[in-house]
Order: C-alpha cells, then sequence, then structure tokens
DNA sequence: GTAGCTATGTAACAAATGTTACATGAAATT
DNA sequence: AATTTCATGTAACATTTGTTACATAGCTAC
C-alpha cells in the first residue's frame, strides 16, 4: 500500500487509491520473466510500481526487436488497447529488473474511466506517454544508425536499471536490437575506442550517460 | 449531415451525431496541403468523412518518413494525445487525397467521454488503430528490406487512393521512405523486371494488389 | 523547332551492415 | 589439470544501401 501510495498518490483520488488497493493483485516478478507473451488474451493490466519492463515486437520468422523500457508509475498501454479491441497481445513484455506491480481486471478499467476523472486522465496520458515512446522507437530505428542505435540502447538500459554496470552479453544486445552478435561485437569495440564505454567480459561500463 | 451518419452512423447515439453536428466546422481540404505541421498546438480534432491522410514525421535534419494512412471514419488519434498532453504536435498531416472533414474542439473531445458511451468506445478503438499502425510502421522499418518497404508503400498508397494508377515522382516517394531518389529508381526498375509494377514518367501502375 | 527544365535510367564507387569462419581466453565441468 | 562450453575478437567477404556523376527522353515555353 505505500508503494502504491508511492507511485500513484498524487495522480490518484484517495477513494480510487484505496479501490486499486482492494481490487488490485500485488504481484511480484523475476527479472528475466515474461509478463505478457504475444497472442495472449489480456484479462487485466498491470500498474508499475517499480523496477522496469522491456516491450519487445517480433516479426514472422520469430526475430524479436526491443522498442522501449517501461517505468514505475507507467502502465502497459498496449494491454489496454488490446482490452478495448478485445485482440490479442500484439508485443512480448519482459521484466527487465526484478518488478513489483498491481494488476488490474480489464472491467474496472472502463468502469472507473467513468467513475473517476484522476483515472482517465492517467489512462489518456498514459496512451499519450506511449505513442511518444512508440516514435522515438520508429525514429530510433529510422533515423540513426547502428552504431548510434547501440549507445542509445546501453544508455537507456543503464537508466531504466539504475546501474552503469550492465550485465550483458553481445548476443542478447543483438538480438533486441535485430542485427548480428558480429555486428554488436564490433561496433561496442568501436564505442570502448571513443571511450563511451568499458567492455568487460558479461559486462559493460556506459561511461558517458 | 449524410457524410456523417453514413459514415458514423452506426458508431454514435443521435444525440452525439446531432452535437457533432451542431458544433463541428465541416471543412474540405486539397490534395497535397498540410492539416497539421509539426509544432502545431491542437485546438480541435478531425473526424475523416472521405479521402486519405498520410501521417509523417520528421528528424533534426528536417529528414521526412512517412507512418501510414489515415481514411474515412478514422480520427488522427495523435491529436487526441496531444490535446491531452497539451503539448505540440510530432507529426505532420498531409492530404493524401481530396479530403472532407469535421473539426471537434478539444473541450468537446473530454466533455463527450464521460457523456457518451460510444464516443469513449470511438476515442478508445481510435487509439487501438493508431497503435497497431505505429506497429505496423515499425515492423515494415525494422524488418524489411527496401524493395518489401518499397513495394508495400506503393501498395498502400494504390488502396487508399482506390486507383492502381499512382500519380507520383521517384522523388516523393525517396522522401517518403526516407531513402535517395536513385535507390527508388533502381528498386523500382527492379519491380518492373518482376511484374509488380509498370512505370511510365509521373505515373506507377501497381499490378499485384 | 529549339532551348531549357524535369524525370528517369544507369554506371561506378563508397559506406554500412550482414555472414562465415576461426582464434583466443575465461569459466564451468569432469 | 584436462576438457568442454561459452563469450568475445577479428578477418575476409557478400549484400544492401547511399552517393556522385552523367546520359537520355519527355515536356514546356519561347
Amino acid at each position: 500500500m505505500e508503494d502504491l501510495i508511492e507511485n500513484y498518490g498524487y495522480l490518484f483520488e484517495d477513494e480510487l487509491l484505496k479501490e486499486i488497493h482492494e481490487i488490485g493483485i500485488y504481484k511480484s516478478v523475476k527479472e528475466g520473466d515474461v509478463l505478457i507473451e504475444i497472442g495472449d488474451y489480456i484479462k487485466s493490466m498491470p500498474l508499475l510500481l517499480n523496477g522496469a519492463i522491456k516491450i519487445l515486437r517480433e516479426d514472422k520468422e520469430g526475430e524479436e526487436l526491443a522498442l522501449y523500457f517501461i517505468e514505475r508509475g507507467d502502465t502497459c498501454t498496449m494491454t489496454l488497447s488490446c482490452c478495448v479491441g478485445n485482440s490479442k497481445s500484439e508485443i512480448r513484455a519482459v521484466a527487465e529488473t526484478d518488478v513489483h506491480l498491481i494488476m488490474i481486471p480489464v472491467q474496472k478499467m472502463s468502469e472507473w474511466m467513468r467513475k473517476y476523472s484522476s483515472w482517465q486522465e492517467f489512462i489518456l496520458q498514459s496512451y499519450h506517454s506511449r505513442m511518444m515512446e512508440m516514435l522515438e522507437a520508429i525514429d530510433t530505428i529510422a533515423f540513426l544508425k547502428m552504431d548510434e542505435r547501440l549507445l542509445k540502447y546501453l544508455r537507456d538500459k543503464a537508466m531504466v536499471s539504475h546501474n552503469d554496470q550492465l550485465q550483458v552479453k553481445h548476443k542478447d544486445i543483438a538480438q533486441d536490437l535485430h542485427t548480428s552478435r558480429v555486428v554488436v561485437s564490433r561496433l561496442l569495440k568501436k564505442l570502448e575506442r571513443d571511450n563511451k564505454i568499458k567492455l568487460f567480459r558479461n559486462r559493460i561500463k556506459v561511461i558517458a550517460l
């Protein structure tokens, strides 16, 4: 409950907070766990209390692409979107760090939309944020070259995990950026020569945040 | 009014249709005209009656990228999004064909959200559609090669203009796809050899729709 | 018709990204 | 300690995309 108030207290009226606390289901998720799988029907929406979630897209061949990260105080708008459309999830959500969240049944979502103006505001604001994040994702893949994308990826990752030391393998990065391991290793080496990062085995230190 | 009923009659209750008709401002826009410019503050949202609108993104250097087309029965959700966030437009909207639309003042938008459940449904559904279109745009630039993107672009363009004969110059296509004219000409020639399209001066016929 | 403009075609080359193959070195397993 | 597995480095090459330069062909204006 303190977690709830800390993250959403300034947004929602007390009554709504109480309802969320009563109805919502508190959940802990371990780093790396899959929260939503592509094709899942969505029955509840998550309110993020802490930690970060990575949103991924997949093509027909099963190749991945990381779109953006979601942080505390956010919700997965794609979830809302899918509830409304009553359709399957188009994305995969993976816990980037250990995560605490509250699951809200979808019926409540539209009920609260009419009952609480702060909730309506929150939902619309969420859509806005996610739209902006989608646009940023588009900018990144459309306008940046791979070395710039790579650096941005590392910085974003460091930001959401509040840690400039990243526990990652080149192979994983390649998967998130939808490129090959060799390309990633090559560009990482260049970034290290340019003093933007420092490379270790299973670990990368981001210097210029 | 008939236009309004034809496009939105099955969505909205009569009372809402009446309000839209009374409050909305009917507008005609010529092909090529800019409806929304990047950085504009949005004071009203458009409901599309017929025609199609092209949504574009721009990078820092002023380079463009076409994201998707909006057709009749749709609205520009980015507009909503910007109203909510009270922020400037992040995209440019250009009339792809001659367009008829109704402009709704933004205050009405949130007022109707509470008053008419069909309006709330419509807005959320719009957000969903636009999210899906953004995802498709991401898929396109992330997973497709330029020749596939080019063919998809031509097909989409033919679809929304209901015409397999496109009045376009290679230069314009290059701008929309964020590549160079030479690349477009080269790939178009290949598509013609593969019998997907037929090339003329100032005109392209899309064969395999 | 001719001059000039615009759109398109194409060659030659450059840069970015993707692929294959293999070497090295650290960690884990036996 | 020897063996195996995994992460990383790197060379060599292929493919895709971008760039520069120029030729040709159709249209417009005079």
